[in-house]
DNA sequence: CAGCCATATCGATGAATGTCAATATGTGTG
DNA sequence: CACACATATTGACATTCATCGATATGGCTG
């Protein structure tokens, strides 16, 4: 079980990729497709989409396990790749786990694209 | 072969998800789902790369290949999946094929992301 | 028309992934 | 300490997927 390398803020934050330049080479490439790979599954779409919409913008695993129709165990591996990804900050507070949004994430992630 | 659903303009475009929203049901993840998982593969990521990096804006499969250390079918597997996934646009002239970038695709995903 | 070239499709194969049931861990409560 | 509860981990299984070799398609040229 070796960790999925956590994104860290400054892999494109000198700008990388400014208008055109030579491509992206396959170490780069691998990198980004880590992200994506955890966005390319609809319930976890729905896991990010949960915790943002909700009023705290953090939400536990017992709030996202009933919309999901998922058994928790799969629901908290979700929210496991969702992290490893940077995506999903986990709290543990007493018996619960609070999961949210790291921000700026999701902003990162989309110019990930547009930087393309 | 059943084809994959494309991606129409008008998806998102009239905002449906507009500031605190509650959350995307189980179809609307499954539909955005299709364009990350194009995504999520690091050739596909390069081959992205390499058309938007060219002179021309477009790239021939023999362009492709070259850098890519595929096989052939591969390439053009990975290229299939882009253009179904709205991402990419196949023109073919004679006996080349020219993909290209679809103008917007990128950023559209992009707003996926920031507007979850 | 025959043959070459660029590209696409097919079929097979191994690896990765999503899911579940069972179980482990860890925390609060009686 | 014993039990209940929330969450995480494990192991197994079915499905999906990336890749390849072989082959098909379709255009250009002699």
């Amino acid at each position: 079980m070796e960790s999925l390398q956590i994104l860290e803020p400054a892999v494109d934050a000198s700008c990388c990729t400014p208008c055109g330049n030579p491509a992206m080479d396959a170490d780069e490439a691998q990198r980004r497709a880590l992200v994506f790979k955890a966005l390319a599954d609809p319930n976890r779409l729905r896991l990010l989409s949960i915790v943002k919409a909700g009023e705290s913008g953090e939400a536990c695993v017992c709030d996202l396990t009933e919309p999901m129709d998922l058994g928790q165990p799969t629901v908290s591996h979700h929210l496991k790749v969702l992290v490893e990804a940077g995506l999903l900050n986990r709290e543990k507070r007493g018996t619960w786990a609070y999961y949210s949004l790291v921000p700026g994430a999701l902003e990162e992630t989309a110019g990930l694209l547009t930087s393309l």
